[in-house]
DNA sequence: GCATCATGCTAACTGGAGCAAGCATACTGG
DNA sequence: CCAGTATGCTTGCTCCAGTTAGCATGATGC
């Protein structure tokens, strides 16, 4: 059985960050102030014994020089397959719909005059 | 300025939300049932009053349809420029013309009214 | 021996995320 | 004209992420 409070999830979480920093040669303190994160609560998070935020994954992956996609994958906030998941062919249709800079309406509009290109039948 | 109490990515973030689901004629109930989160919390996400968690910005991704990633760029948990460039997420302009069904013609026509939305002036 | 400094950890507190309950308005149908 | 219902919003609360202050141990140097 798991040994933490927690769900397994945030256990690996807390596992990988400390790998990462003591594979950097950093101090609990000295991370913690390069993230900007006090020092007990960086220690709660490498024990599994607090959820972080996405905003102090953020800073804890800026300190520890990783991606912050990866420490969202560990913390379950990101799906690891969804990350690198289409690859291939690029579709239009989902390109607009994943499209973070457009509106809805724009999207809609779009899609619109795409469907009525192929859809010609 | 800014008329919300927080910061601008969070009054963004709100807007995006409410923008999607309007789009997609849900009710505020409705969304909220979807993604199991409180009516009036998810009202006050839209008008940028709260800001939401990854757990729950993934949760009201699922409802809404979209991917996780669109709206954790919004909520400036993730970089915009990191995702696109990282082949996550597709790129409208490559699919358009990577899009074996399109004409030439066709193509010049949906790439002009998606650079006329992305033109942010 | 004892100061001093770094290490990680515990205790007690505060602010705000997220909730259940209820309010105000508008739109039906009888 | 009023009951029923759907809309979004306000209020007041609980709980936990994240803080500051301080503790225990171990390594140095005098």
């Amino acid at each position: 059985m798991s040994r933490n409070p927690l769900n397994d999830l945030g256990e690996s979480l807390g596992d990988y960050v400390r790998e990462q920093r003591t594979a950097a040669k950093l101090s609990l303190r000295q991370l913690s102030e390069l993230a900007g994160v006090s020092n007990p609560y960086l220690s709660q998070i490498e024990r599994g014994l607090k959820r972080p935020s996405a905003e102090i994954l953020q800073q804890l992956a800026k300190g520890l020089e990783v991606s912050a996609e990866s420490l969202y994958v560990r913390a379950g906030f990101l799906d690891a397959g969804a990350v690198s998941s289409d690859s291939g062919v690029p579709d239009v249709r989902r390109a607009i719909a994943e499209d973070p800079v457009l509106t809805a309406r724009q999207k809609k509009t779009l899609l619109d005059i795409y469907e009525s290109y192929v859809e010609v039948a």
